[in-house]
This record gives C-alpha cells, sequence and structure tokens, in this order.
DNA sequence: AATCTTTTTGCAACCGGTTGCAAAAACTTT
DNA sequence: AAAGTTTTTGCAACCGGTTGCAAAAAGATT
C-alpha cells in the first residue's frame, strides 16, 4: 500500500542509500539527485517510514508522557501544554493512563517494547511503586510535579512543596486566624506530605495558633467537598483551611455554601495551583500559584538534554510559587 | 544495550525462529524448546520489539488520538476514557494535539509516518480542512463527536445534534418562556450550527415565544462570560438562554452573578453535555447529558471493527441525550 | 522395523529503512 | 592533459524482528 523508498529509487534512477540520503538531514547527495529523488517521491506520494528508521537511528522521537490525573483540571492544561511543548520540537507523545489496576513493571516494559526515547511522568499523585518502576527503567525520565529526594534517581521538575505550605502557614497567621485546618489530599501522596511539613514548621513560630488537619481521598472536587462536609458536622471546624489543591478548594466550597456559611466571612479557603478555574469570577479562590507553564517547558528542555547526554546526573528544578490574592481570605484584620 | 532477539536464541541454543515464535501468539513451538527460551528470555530481560515487529506484521497497535479540544474540561473526562479503553484493548494511544498553527496535512503526514493502525478524532469543533485531510488520508478514521453528514466519508459517533437543539427548545417552551435566545459556541462549528437549527427548528412551533441568538468565540468558560456580559448589557435581555455547551453555561452563570442577578429567578439556564462541574452543588446546572463514555467505547468499537475490516463502509453511530433537571430553569408555570 | 502423518525446526528472504566504505565522478591545481 | 583533491554514489551489511518453505524430528500406524 504505502510507497517504499525502493519504488521511489528505481522511478528515479538512483540507488537506495540516495533516496534515503535526501531524506535525511546533513547527509551528502548532489543537487541533481536530490531534485530527480524529490520530484519522484512528490509524485509517488513518498514519505519515509519512521519507525523503520527509527530501527538503525535508534530515535524514536516518541515519549512516554505518563500520568494517573486524569481527574483535575488542571491536568488538561498540563496535557495541553505537554502536547504542544513536544511537538514543537518534533516529539510525539505516547500517552499512558496509570489507573490502579495498571502493573508498574508493565507499563514501563510497554515503553520500552515501544522504543520510546524518553518518559515524562507528569503526576504529583505518583505510588511509589511507579516510581521504583520509572527510576529503574534506564530510560531517560523526568517526572513532572514531583517531588525532589535528598538523593534524587530521576530528573525532577516541580514546585517546592514545603514551601508552599510555608507560604499558606504564614498567609493564614498574617490575617490573624486563630485557628487554621490543612485539608490535605491523599495521605500517601508525597505532594500532601511535603505541603502539610511546610505548613505546620510555619505554624509553629505562631504557637498561639490552633492547627487542625485532614485528609481527602483524593485531588478531586467530590473528596473536597465530602471531607469539608465532615468537617463542618464537627462542633467547631476551623476559621480557615488551606486546601493542597485547588479542585479541593472548589469542593470545600461548595460544602461551605450548601451548609449555609459564607466565604470568607464564616470560613477562609487558601489553595493551591491556581489553576484557570480559580479565577472564575463566581469562584475567585485566594491560591498559591504554581507555575505549570513553566513546569512543563523545564521538563521539556531537561528531556531534550537527557536525551543528547544521556549520563547526565539526575537534576531537581523547583520553580518558586507566589500567592494569587482574590476573595476567599478575609482582610488582613 | 537493549537485548535482543538473537542474544535470547544464541543463549538458549535454539534459532531465531524459535524465539519468535515462543513470542508469537499461536505459532508452532513445541513446550521444550518454548521453556528454554523462556527462561533465557527472563534470565535476560528480554521483550520483544514492537516496532521491529510492526514492520512484518503491519500492525503498530498504535492509534492515532487527535483533537482540538484541550480547553474544555469535558475532555478530561474523554482523554481519561479514551486512554483507558484504548489500554484494554491493547492499544497505545499517540497523542495529537491539532493547535491553529498546525498544518492538516502534516498531521495526518506525521500519523502515517509513524504507521498508526488507525486514527481517533475526537472534537466538536473540527475545522473543515482537517476534516478533509482525515478523510483523505486512507486510514481507518473514526470521528468521535463529530457530526452525521448525509454523504458520511468517514465513521462518526456522537450525538444528534439537532435534536439537542429541538430538546433544549421543548424545555425552555414547557417551562412557559416567552423570550429566549441561544448561546451558541463558535459559529463556524458544526455542532453549534445543528444545535441552533434544532433549537429554531423546535420554536417554530411556538410561535409566540421570542427567539434571540448570538455566538461565543469559543467553547470556553470566559468566552462563555464574554458574551453574557454583552448580553446583559443590552437592553433586553432574554429570560432563559440554550448554552451550546456546559463551559460556555458556567460561564454565562458567572456573568449573570456579577451583574448582580439570580440563576433561575431573573435568567434561566440549560446547557449541553452534562459535565462533571455541572453537577456540583454550587453550579447546579440543568443541561443535557451526553453519553460520553458510551461515545467512546463505541468510537474504539468501531476503529476495532474497521481495522479487522478496513473497506467497512463509513457510519454513523448517533446516541441519545436526555435532560437533566437541576436548578438553573425555573419551575414550570 | 518400515512407512506414513503430523509437528517442530532452521534457513533464508523479507519488512523499510540507514550507513561505513571504497569506487566513481566531479572539480582543482599544476 | 595528467595528477591530486573533494564530493557523490552504490554496494552490502545491518537494525530487530517475522514467516513461507522444506527438511528434520517425533509420533502414529501397520
Amino acid at each position: 500500500m504505502a510507497v517504499t523508498l525502493k519504488q521511489v529509487a528505481k522511478r528515479a534512477g538512483v540507488s537506495a542509500s540516495a533516496v534515503s540520503r535526501t531524506f535525511t538531514q546533513g547527509a551528502s547527495v548532489s543537487e541533481k539527485t536530490r531534485k530527480k529523488v524529490e520530484s519522484a517521491a512528490a509524485a509517488m506520494g513518498y514519505s519515509p517510514n519512521f519507525l523503520a528508521r527509527s530501527l538503525t537511528t535508534r530515535r524514536t522521537k516518541m515519549i512516554g508522557l505518563v500520568s494517573n490525573n486524569f481527574h483535575n483540571p488542571i491536568f488538561l492544561e498540563v496535557f495541553d501544554l505537554f502536547t504542544r511543548g513536544l511537538q514543537e520540537c518534533d516529539l510525539r507523545p505516547l500517552l499512558v493512563n496509570l489507573t490502579d489496576q495498571t502493573d508498574p513493571e508493565a507499563s514501563v516494559k510497554m515503553l520500552h517494547q515501544y522504543s520510546v526515547d524518553g518518559v515524562i511522568v507528569a503526576s504529583s499523585t505518583l505510588p511509589p511503586s511507579f516510581a521504583k518502576a520509572f527510576r529503574d527503567s534506564n530510560m531517560p525520565v523526568v517526572h513532572a510535579f514531583g517531588r525532589r529526594s535528598s538523593n534524587p534517581q530521576v530528573h525532577v521538575v516541580g514546585i517546592d512543596n514545603v514551601e508552599c505550605g510555608r507560604i499558606a502557614g504564614r498567609e493564614l497567621a498574617r490575617r490573624g486566624y486563630k485557628r487554621v485546618g490543612f485539608l490535605g489530599g491523599p495521605a500517601i501522596a508525597t505532594s500532601t506530605r511535603d505541603r502539610f511539613d511546610g505548613f505546620i514548621e510555619e505554624l509553629t513560630n505562631h504557637p498561639k495558633i490552633e492547627v487542625c488537619h485532614s485528609f481527602a481521598t483524593a485531588y478531586s472536587f467530590d473528596a473536597g467537598r465530602s471531607e469539608m462536609c465532615r468537617l463542618l458536622a464537627q462542633n467547631t471546624p476551623c476559621e480557615a483551611y488551606f486546601c493542597g489543591d485547588d479542585v479541593l478548594s472548589i469542593g470545600a466550597l461548595s460544602a461551605i455554601s450548601s451548609a449555609g456559611l459564607s466565604v470568607p466571612d464564616d470560613v477562609g479557603l487558601i489553595g493551591l495551583n491556581d489553576m484557570e478555574m480559580a479565577g472564575w469570577e463566581n469562584i475567585a479562590l485566594t491560591t498559591i500559584h504554581q507555575p505549570i507553564a513553566k513546569i512543563v517547558s523545564s521538563a521539556i528542555e531537561l528531556i531534550l538534554a537527557t536525551l543528547e547526554q544521556p549520563d547526565r546526573p539526575p537534576e531537581a528544578r523547583l520553580f518558586p510559587c507566589h500567592l494569587v490574592e482574590r476573595q476567599t481570605l478575609r482582610p488582613t484584620l
């Protein structure tokens, strides 16, 4: 069906190598044969088969794009950025959705079988078994939205979650709240732990402030909503909450208004991410901005660099975050 | 680096064919050699290279997953469903993000160069140039969320947008609204046109009802919001609007509450899609449910069938939609 | 044990390309 | 025009697999 190099060679009256060379950057072909080949190719609608080519070049220009965050709307933005960014570098994302049923080893093996040049793991909630499998995969791997470890085995690009926790703690203290809560994502997620640690650490500087904490079962609207419902049903909810993620905050927001309470008058909220929706006028969430565009482009840059230079030592790139004030915290007293 | 079939063959003391056959479904190998090969392979960590294999089998088990809807949160659900569904069928999605800068021909060519077995185009706003390029690609193509055409050239799976327009029109009429509006997505999108046509058609049965219409620039929150702002600033906004998509509705909702008006008391809204967010308690959008899970699984089923039987005539599968009543339309008078 | 079947095996060609190498062709220089 | 230099070219081997075919091995039948 498809036109092959040999057919083009025959029609152009040249050898196969000549055809191959016309389609290879920087190969030696005279202007004359190049013209002959190009017109034959155009007439026949030929274009080289990348997979066959990859066999010898050892480059497929495919990147495994792996994630398990298909329920947090911010990841749609993330996928948009990744796909566009990779396409601009002439790379193709092979998308892998890690579900609970997925076997870590199997996904790594699959990516290996498809000879992807590298893997970008985009997840803030990567189970350790996956982290380990990718670490041991001896493919170039960049973990975006991951966590810096003391002994990094794999490139990490993301934010300093501990620092984000501190920022949130500091801000709630500054606003004069006396009883604050941490409403985190899944307790196992490292991002949750780190945000929690920073939050607590900062608030130990303010011994008068009382701190509670609890964890939602997922980074999702429903989880945030039901956790906040539970908290409000207790006799003494906090004055303000740091939610581990915007989508949790929005769930919490919904729970609060359903309970007939108002934000920020009755309960204050601060989120994390600054997803597009946080800026919607009917949400207007005060939140900590995570520079996802920078994270994504940096991850791509890093994977490209690692393709060039595979033995590059693992690197952690953490970007600073900043507070975006909207309308879910009460004014400073 | 990677272990090859030949190395395994050598170690197992058999021919290359024997190794190949142990890893091929239904090939003839004795139990004895299979065991030998399997233990050698396991010891060396061998697994077959899919791309090399694809050269002879002519199956890559890769499916191009093409979309330009990276700003409508419902598409995160769509991508989740597609990736899971494809993975279950042992297929891998090669993701392509069609941006405004993308050249239709070039993307088709690229998918061809990667020898994808088929293409699923998931878009409700596919520009005609792309539709044409994919139609002419002579690859198996299924257009999900597409439009039935009178002379289909390509498989389509989706909903009957005209009928959705009718449902919305009927519902607004039933509620006794006397002045209704259509707030559509981009005027060029076929889905918008069809929804509009159905809406108008239905309302011609109710000559007393006055109908206006306008179009947002995209299927996005911002577009919905700014279009609704514009409408409210006019002297005579309608009593209720059918928005061409939930995300538009939510933008409109925001505009309405910013204007100090209330839903459904001052303005009624009905959306289309029933995205997860529509059910969030602080949104509670009355909307027309689009069965995306069915659409996705049907699209996958159809592409699988087409792989088996490439000359299968183009088919249109349209699923029925139904109204989901929440709280953005006033009760029947 | 000899013959006939069936199963298993390896050879060799092929899938669609790339690339090192040496020969051929095209320029330069004298 | 001969010799030297540079560029272009085709051959052949290779990338990592699969597969038709005929020969070898195993099993069944007499």
